[in-house]
DNA sequence: TCATGTCATCAGCCTCTGCTGATACGTGAC
DNA sequence: GTCACGTATCAGCAGAGGCTGATGACATGA
């Protein structure tokens, strides 16, 4: 378990759509704000909201150039998210001969 | 791609801590209702709540035991759940050099 | 058949959270 | 300085979803 975050908290990041179209995005390519705005076609506001979220949960970096603000995604979070699920699913393929009795 | 639902809504599934807690429980051992109300403590209404939506989205087997019914996790979804992840890390990591201009 | 135990479903409540509009801050251009 | 632009924060609202108690279906054992 190398996670620094509780697997529910993890998962509830990427739980909303638009929040996972936009860490989608950011993995696909580095952009600030207005572009984020202007592809996924919602509020400002809401995308500085889930924003937010994504760099309070330390998911991405941000890089203040002159007046815009870049977005980068952190690679780790997802990492350590992923190898989880790896373990579960590994732990589940093997759970089906453990039975537990009534 | 390879999952069979969309990214948010897989997430979804792991996003409560009960629900995300009963799917650890179910990778471990397969086991019945009565079994998961025990080690959670919940409720069982609210166990078999979150049954259900585990067993609608195809991520849990049924299998039914007299008065018994016992869960079985299938490990597939988390595989591919896994798999995207681990994906979306791979493009982030090489994202960092990726920069869209404003 | 009747009582008990296991499990699922339903309606209602309540909390959480995503969306919105208003607003404030900082930066760069003029 | 003043304006435009990009971004962040705030309060209020509304919808989604988790929890609860009541209830019913089904299997088992006396």
């Amino acid at each position: 378990m190398l996670s620094t975050q509780p697997l529910d908290a993890a998962a509830q990041l990427l739980a909303d759509p638009l929040r996972a179209r936009i860490v989608a995005l950011l993995a696909a390519e580095t952009m600030c704000t207005c572009h984020l705005v202007e592809v996924t076609g919602a509020r400002q506001t809401t995308v500085s909201h889930h924003l937010r979220l994504l760099r309070e949960a330390e998911w991405v970096e941000t890089e203040p150039c002159g007046r815009f603000t870049y977005y980068r995604l952190r690679p780790e979070p997802l990492r350590a998210l992923s190898a989880e699920l790896d373990a579960l699913a590994d732990a589940a393929a093997q759970a089906a001969d453990r039975r537990r009795p009534c």
